[in-house]
DNA sequence: CGGGGACTTGATACTGTTCAATTTCCGTGG
DNA sequence: CCACGGAAATTGAACAGTATCAAGTCCCCG
């Protein structure tokens, strides 16, 4: 398709996977598109409640989630775990265990979900070549480290229901992103889940939600959820205002 | 100094800056080291209590601490405010800004200090011609992802006295890597910015400081502190047990 | 259609916060 | 050099938010 003289696209449609991550901020002619095509041909399928990767094994490659959902956790050794994330198409996992080659985390799929693999040594490569390729996966690793600081001030200095709001209106957003709905949703994880990742207790999650509903704030069913007032999920909810 | 057929020396003996983080590791010929110190021959002290950026700056560089203390926090528009970090000599900070071209935290020296700034685009270009820099570059922005995810642990599954023997021995290990005694060292910060970091009130750091020193775990005086039993603290320390 | 995990809800316990009173220390100015 | 003022730290008591324990319901999957 390069052979077009046309000005390099605005962004690309990555052949190989919904790389929005990747792909979408960088400009690229159409060569160059082959080579970054190239680098993401290895795809996989995995599904609900496979891994993607263990902690501890070999790091070799990034992964840019095509379809599906999937969870990153660490454990603690007396057994204890957090959750530190949970992924949806269009982002990248691995990204923690470039500092020591060795994953630090599961990943772990949440429902039948594909990646595409991207070879790090290849990625690293490649991106020694294309400046703007460089720079975009910098964007992403520091992208990682802003979104982790923000759950740091969210498990620090927030109450449970403030953090449960923040997460609802977090999925929102990434699912109007997508071309989905930003108020009617399908939760791909347990209440257990949700608290791990907030630092409270699935009996906590359950309450906050129940709460929300009975103030009209969302309206929520086992794992479907409506947010019906965002501007109110937003402001924090505050108990002692709706008596 | 590649004249000589010697092999590349281990480490670099970066002559600017006290750059463990940037340097250490990365194994480079002579010319590439002075290329490296061509970049971070920029140099700046701050006195206690001064901005080395405010959030919402224009990203150019980042920097390395050659000497002193800095923190580092972020502010919710309420006000509330979370510290993510504090980072002493031989560390990095502003990786943060590489995603939006600005900075989205605050910076601020705990103690007179001096930095190494160190231009962004420069670094990148350079790390384009060395690839042993840009495996550097990007295990320390991976690093900085890990130590977060452990932030996110600490804060989201630990209770309150295990949160502060963590820090206690975090900061032990860091003051060992750099010479200094692993039991007997000054606290840079309030017990309120302990606090924020560690996600809780500064008289709850008080009482656990003072409960740890009771059972003999720890000595402390105002900012000094002396750890007296390092496997009591690891193993986390338990109230029940020691009526 | 049956079984078991996921979820909800209630009662109670406990960790950590809040409010408040003192004490200690450090830097500043007389 | 000493005195003073204010921030930092300690400690106590009451309170609030969340965890824990427990019982029961709902569904989803096999």
């Amino acid at each position: 398709m390069q052979k077009t003289a046309s000005p390099a696209p605005l962004h690309i449609a990555c052949s190989n996977c919904n790389l929005r991550e990747l792909c979408l901020p960088v400009n690229l002619t159409g060569t160059e598109i082959d080579q970054l095509d190239d680098l993401t041909k290895l795809k996989h399928t995995y599904l609900r409640g496979e891994h993607l990767f263990r902690s501890g094994a070999k790091f070799t490659s990034l992964y840019a989630i095509r379809t599906g959902f999937f969870k990153t956790r660490i454990e603690h050794e007396d057994g204890r775990e957090q959750i530190t994330g949970f992924q949806m198409a269009g982002e990248i996992i691995g990204m923690d265990a470039i500092s020591s080659n060795a994953h630090t985390c599961d990943a772990i799929a949440l429902e039948d979900s594909e990646v595409c693999e991207i070879p790090f040594a290849s990625l690293e490569a490649l991106s020694r070549e294309l400046p703007s390729l460089q720079r975009h996966l910098h964007r992403i690793l520091s992208r990682e480290i802003v979104r982790d600081q923000g759950i740091m001030l969210l498990l620090g200095s927030m109450s449970a229901e403030e953090r449960l709001a923040a997460f609802l209106l977090n999925l929102s957003q990434r699912f109007a992103a997508r071309g989905y709905s930003p108020t009617a949703f399908h939760l791909r994880m347990t209440r257990q889940e949700i608290g791990s990742y907030l630092g409270m207790k699935l009996e906590t999650v359950s309450r906050a939600l129940s709460n929300f509903q009975q103030n009209g704030l969302i309206s929520v069913n086992r794992k479907s959820v409506r947010l019906l007032d965002l501007p109110g999920l937003q402001a924090g909810f505050d108990p002692k205002q709706s008596l």
